[in-house]
DNA sequence: TAACTGACCGCCG
DNA sequence: ACGGCGGCCAGTT
């Protein structure tokens, strides 16, 4: 009923569950590997349009300064930063730290 | 029906 | 170096 331009959405959660515990990833970088680098924002849509009963991992997902963005998305203001805290990703002020190490890129690792 | 917004990113001034 | 604006696609009002 509902497969057609869903692809987009589809990949999209795909790759963020794909995105291993402790590690994080850019909407850009997401949309990029997508074949749509300008299409970011379709990345958010389509995790906003998931659900938690997905097991999408959105809280892995953040903006290119490794910003929590989205984070008022979620169940509670402090959700994301928790589940990644909780993952070993070191979070302040809603941003996250060492991103040079627990980046994760797509491109590389799925390539 | 048409227009705006929205979890962003990149470019231009 | 910092600020502002446009572009992408789909969903919502």
């Amino acid at each position: 009923m509902i497969e057609k331009s869903t692809n987009f959405f589809e990949d999209a959660k795909a790759i963020a569950k794909l995105i291993p515990t402790g590690r994080v990833c850019s909407y850009g970088e997401i949309a990029k590997y997508l074949g749509a680098t300008k299409s970011a924002r379709m990345v958010g849509w389509a995790l906003n349009s998931s659900k938690p009963e997905e097991n999408i991992p959105a809280h892995r997902v953040v903006n290119r300064k490794g910003l929590l963005t989205g984070k008022k998305h979620f169940e509670g203001p402090n959700e994301m930063q928790l589940l990644l805290e909780s993952e070993g990703v070191i979070v302040i002020n809603n941003q996250i730290q060492d991103l040079d190490q627990i980046w994760w890129n797509p491109n590389e690792e799925l390539l």
